[in-house]
DNA sequence: TTTCGCCCTAACGCTAACGTCAACGTAAGT
DNA sequence: ACTTACGTTGACGTTAGCGTTAGGGCGAAA
């Protein structure tokens, strides 16, 4: 019977990271500073889990999309809860819902801008194809 | 025969637009100073027309999607092109396809990141039901 | 005339999200 | 023994995007 318990042994250290998602190490640390990240310790050393680089992979996503590391924090809240009441449950999934609203919202204007810019692309291309007519 | 052409006598204070979009008057005059608006004036007072507040949407838009004024600035120099070398032309139209596969890039990021964000809630909303059983 | 309400400029203040620099430890290669 | 690479903790600097006084003008209502 294979071990398939703690086999993630999975670590970054903080130079590997920073590579793999081109970000700073301030950066990583400033995230871990401000309680985005909490990789374990190897004396000083930091030591990312998997579970670390998951975590960063939202936050970049979350700052692609608009968010502030305040709410990106409160996302990632949403990710870790196995405990909590069942009224805190309530309230984070309330959370939840407005953010994926946020998103719907966010996603129609990017879709209205695409198309206005789309728009805007093609006469710019009329007007060339125009003067190459002259 | 009605006269189509100068009939746009559509104007608007400072006040008016910002009740309008919600936004300071700071605000408005800060777009100014940055180049993104150029109302006229009456005296000191501005005067706003359609035109500007067109722009103005499409900054606030802008912004919505996460863009940083400087780019909205690139975006809406996009909009004004009537004059222009072949050659500017060209750069523009470059800008503005990179804008836009930039937006679909973002498209996706947000429809992923809906995706999660749906599947936590109904995780924690299991969770919920779990516990009115006991 | 005084008080409103709306408008202006000029300039300092503030927060977020890092960059950057100083000063230091440790472990490995030469 | 020295350098090089990677790591650490402060702490100050910077940029964007406004907020917030401070100080004043103009026209209508009381």
């Amino acid at each position: 019977m294979p071990d398939t318990s703690g086999d993630r042994q999975q670590c970054y250290s903080i130079t590997e990271l920073r590579r793999e998602f081109e970000v700073s190490a301030r950066t990583l640390r400033f995230y871990e500073d401000k309680g985005l990240l909490t990789p374990a310790r190897d004396g000083q050393a930091r030591i990312y889990s998997y579970r670390d680089r998951a975590r960063l992979k939202l936050i970049l996503r979350g700052k692609r999309v608009g968010f502030s590391l305040a709410e990106i924090k409160e996302i990632l809240d949403l990710y870790n809860l196995r405990d909590g009441q069942a009224t805190q449950l309530k309230v984070s999934l309330e959370k939840g819902r407005e953010k994926i609203t946020e998103l719907e919202h966010q996603r129609r204007d990017i879709e209205e801008a695409i198309a206005d810019l789309s728009r805007t692309c093609e006469i710019i291309d009329g007007m060339l194809k125009e003067r190459e007519m002259s």
